[in-house]
RNA sequence: GCGGGCGUGGCGGAAUUGGCAGACGCGCUGGAUUUAGGUUCCAGUGCCGCAAGGCGUGUGGGUUCAAGUCCCUCCGCCCGCACCA
């Protein structure tokens, strides 16, 4: 092949992205007459480098923003930047770089790395939440919130390193140690700003139900974090402790005969209280403590104990009684941070029996089981069944057992049944200098005071010291002076800044107004565009980022800056990119560039041919080293090459595997395509092929439009390359030839946009094919006349049989006996029946 | 620990939702063309078997004329868990 008969893909891509850009063919704007469609892909984090999850990612919600465009919805698809976070503040304490400037830095970086890809993007409307302009209209959000009870503050729980003086992040907690300083972590209460989720606990549960753009799974998980459960408060007496109580919550009243324990959680106010008296106590919250905030650390601990020597009183059982323990795996964050332990149908508690020595008496028996033989071992019984030793309660269901109990404690005015939430209030305050500053003066007359809408933005001081531990902007000099708003004396600025998913939480919002001075947004665009009609991100922010969204959508409503409740109708939840990782002899990761195949297959280290190991196939990650650097792969392959593999070898729910050879045939590929259009040929005359060709183009656009629409994108790929197979084969009328391309140029627009151009502009067309509309399938033409039907004996495959469509049962019967291989098949049995399922099979079992 | 998910050829994956398992691609094998330019084109390719045929969707069982698909059992891997984003 000579040279001119190279796709130029480097050239080719930027001339096309500079064409895009010039026609300005992705900036939108609000138009009634034509139906919107607001198309997001979840924002990046300004880490520095483009990775492939991003790649990815924007790939994806590329190809839905093309795809409607070219059906001729006007379509929003904005881009960018969730600048605030922990790195940034890294980077300032590992390299003494300002975190402003290294967080600018990056976004520029990553943004050319971005329009490298090509995306139909709006970047007029782009947003950078670490810039006052954004933040500034969260403070006043903060502030309405404020106004309408939806802010408060509390105590609650932080990881606390007493080296550095400060609080650790979950991930800064390492084996219990703080990852800077190592010393044992500690935790500790502070008082915090707090959003009141909760206040819509149940509203964003039967939101849930109306979401069905979303994944069942998404809605699944929310709804377990939600955690909506009936149960029981229960009020136990102490033993020799008149009129002093311990109040509990229980999911399994039910079990109320099988309770062999009461245990309080190590930060339950009781505890405290003891813990006053008792060093016993005191040491053993002590060493709870040392065990962090996060939850899966607390699950995983092995269940500990500490016997406080009090004792309730069994409200149904007279004269029986119930030690109180301090237990490490009662959360004081949920329910009334006591419990009572039924060890026979709780694991948890049944562990914590065993080690303690108390009694196990199962109360509730499997559907046969018979109650003086069923017992329980290592394995609580969790399952169905009805009520045994438990009094009157006996025989009955589970559910009816429930509702007794919780009659009768009522009735002894005990207790109460109760409806509880697992779901807590937003913790939204970060002793960090790198995020949108709280809004509110602390005055020592006036209490806490909201800082005046007009003195909005609070924003940080870019003079911070980060030589020192603990956070720099409680120790600037001089910002947190200020005198009160209210009383005008000294009074101290908020130190806390916002969680970051303060920022994602409305800039959905933000992108239908980006450059609106005044407020966050103006209502009537955010109406028109809003709410998103395709969100699309990964599953590790199924619950959190997205709860904190639905909620701060329905927060904005109450205080009247949206008429939406839920700001995403759809969501798709994208996999993980993979990649081998490779292990040298040392056991040390290297990077898959350092390795090279050798002619016997075997993997060795270029730099001095030590042999290299290929260790497994995991989510690609600086510390395993098997991370491949997308900016290196779009200036080698081009970026349709790397759009066309990510897309076409996995559905993109699931994880793809990243390999050089995918890459590689994706390039090919368009090598291909390229050749097809420069090679076409349309001078044929008609031929016997020209039906069946017309019938595959229109299938295509039929199939291909439906897979489009269902994130089917690796089918969708599918299809694209077998009309380009046929087209290549075919050998008919020249007109339908070039039907053929123009479609299938179309079709393969939203996903290698620029090879598209190209080739439209190759079968000599003037116009974009960006502004193409997307192709109709004709029905009529889809359809065949014949189909091939499997013919079955005995439920196993014997003949194929091609007859007309929608043939009579009685005729494709006759068909099916008359097959030679059938008749031999059925060893001259009579066949006893036939089930002919039309146009399908036919099976005859003899 | 709790919650959610995934498992089909050598590999990524298809399978109209109970109806021909393996579409499309990667890889591999053979051939052709060009041979320096990440070539291109044609044919074959689930496994066992010379064949007839048999066996095949993580494991074991079940329902059915028919199971990758439905039910039960077990195994393996992955993700989230409230201060990473």
């Amino acid at each position: 092949m000579t040279a001119p008969e190279r796709y130029n893909v480097k050239e080719a891509e930027s001339r096309w992205q500079k064409a895009w850009d010039e026609k300005r063919c992705f900036a939108a704007t609000e138009d009634a007459a034509r139906p919107k469609f607001y198309a997001l892909a979840m924002f990046p984090y300004p880490s520095g480098k483009l990775h492939m999850g991003h790649v990815r990612n924007y790939s994806l919600s590329d190809v839905v923003a093309r795809f409607k465009r070219a059906q001729g919805f006007n379509v929003l698809n904005p881009m960018g930047w969730d600048a605030f976070g922990l790195p940034a503040e890294n980077a300032a304490l590992e390299r003494g770089v300002h975190p402003q400037k290294w967080t600018l830095e990056n976004i520029s970086v990553m943004k050319s790395q971005l329009k490298s890809m090509g995306l139909a993007i709006d970047w007029s409307r782009e947003v950078t939440t670490c810039l006052p302009d954004y933040y500034k209209h969260e403070q006043k959000f903060f502030l309405d919130f404020l106004k309408a009870g939806l802010a408060y503050r509390k105590e609650s729980m932080v990881n606390w390193d007493p080296v550095d003086n400060c609080v650790l992040a979950n991930e800064q907690v390492v084996d219990g140690k703080g990852w800077r300083s190592g010393a044992p972590v500690e935790r500790r209460t502070l008082k915090q700003w707090f959003l009141k989720i909760t206040d819509f606990a149940d509203d964003l549960l039967d939101g849930l139900k109306q979401l069905d753009g979303w994944p069942e799974k998404v809605r699944l998980m929310q709804e377990n974090w939600i955690g909506k459960s009936q149960g029981l408060r229960l009020r136990f007496d102490i033993v020799n402790a008149e009129g002093r109580e311990i109040e509990i919550f229980t999911t399994r009243p039910d079990t109320l005969f099988g309770a062999s324990f009461v245990a309080l959680a190590p930060d339950h106010p009781l505890s405290l209280e003891l813990a006053e008296k008792n060093e016993g106590v005191k040491d053993f919250i002590a060493a709870c403590r040392k065990l962090g905030t996060s939850e899966a650390t607390l699950e995983k601990a092995e269940k500990n104990g500490f016997d406080t020597g009090l004792e309730v009183r069994h409200p149904f059982v007279k004269n029986k009684t119930l030690q109180v323990f301090i237990a490490n795996f009662v959360l004081m964050d949920y329910g009334t941070g006591a419990i009572f332990g039924c060890p026979a149908h709780d694991q948890r508690d049944l562990d914590f029996a065993r080690k303690y020595g108390l009694p196990v008496q199962p109360v509730v028996i499997p559907p046969d089981a018979d109650p003086c033989a069923f017992t329980v071992e290592n394995e609580a019984y969790a399952g169905p069944g009805h009520l045994c030793h438990s009094d009157f309660l006996n025989g009955l269901s589970i559910s009816a057992a429930k509702a007794e109990v919780v009659r009768r404690i009522a009735q002894m005015n005990k207790g109460e049944g109760t409806t509880l939430y697992r779901l807590r209030d937003w913790g939204v305050s970060r002793q960090r200098y790198w995020g949108c500053p709280v809004p509110v003066i602390h005055c020592p007359a006036c209490g806490v005071v909201a800082v005046p809408e007009k003195d909005l933005p609070v924003t940080l001081p870019d003079d911070v010291d980060f030589s020192k531990p603990g956070n720099p902007i409680a120790r600037h000099p001089t910002w947190k002076n200020v005198k009160c708003p209210t009383c005008g004396k000294d009074a101290e600025r908020e130190t806390d800044t916002f969680d970051t998913f303060f920022e994602s939480s409305w800039y959905q919002f933000r992108y239908t107004d980006a450059h609106n001075k005044e407020r966050g947004f103006d209502k009537a665009k955010a109406d028109y565009w809003a709410p998103v009609d395709q969100y699309i991100g990964g599953v590790e922010h199924a619950v959190m980022h997205l709860l904190y969204a639905r909620f701060f959508t329905r927060a904005l409503k109450k205080c009247g800056y949206v008429s939406c409740e839920e700001p995403f109708t759809a969501l798709f939840t994208q996999g993980m990119v993979t990649h081998m990782s490779y292990k040298d002899e040392d056991g040390k990761w290297i990077y898959p560039d350092e390795i090279e195949k050798r002619p016997d297959g075997a993997l060795a280290r270029k730099s001095d041919g030590t042999p290299v190991t290929a260790a497994r196939v995991e989510k690609m990650s600086k510390s395993k080293k098997n991370t491949v650097d997308p900016v290196e792969i779009i200036s080698a392959y081009g970026a349709d090459a790397a759009r066309l593999f990510i897309l076409s070898d996995s559905p993109p729910e699931r994880d793809l595997e990243w390999t050089e050879a995918g890459i590689d045939g994706a390039w090919k590929y368009v090598g291909r395509l390229w050749r097809l259009a420069l090679n076409a040929d349309f001078g044929g005359a008609p031929s016997k092929e020209d039906e069946p060709m017309k019938r595959k183009i229109h299938v295509t656009i039929r199939d291909m439009t439906q897979d489009l629409e269902k994130f089917h994108f690796n089918k969708a790929v599918a299809k694209l390359r077998e009309l380009s197979n046929a087209l290549e084969a075919f050998k008919g009328d020249g007109k339908i030839l070039r039907d053929g391309l123009e479609t299938f140029v179309k079709l393969m627009s939203p996903v290698m946009p620029h090879l598209a151009e190209e080739l439209w502009a190759q079968l000599g067309h003037k116009t974009m094919a960006v502004d193409e509309k997307w192709p109709e399938a004709d029905p009529a033409l889809c359809a065949s006349d014949s189909v091939t039907m499997a013919i079955q004996v005995n439920g196993r495959l014997r003949a194929t049989v091609t007859l007309p469509r929608g043939m009579e049962k009685q005729a494709a019967e006759e068909a099916a006996l008359a097959e030679e291989a059938v008749q031999k098949a059925m060893e001259g049995k009579a066949p006893k029946k036939i089930i002919v399922v039309p146009d399908r099979i036919i099976n005859v079992v003899v």
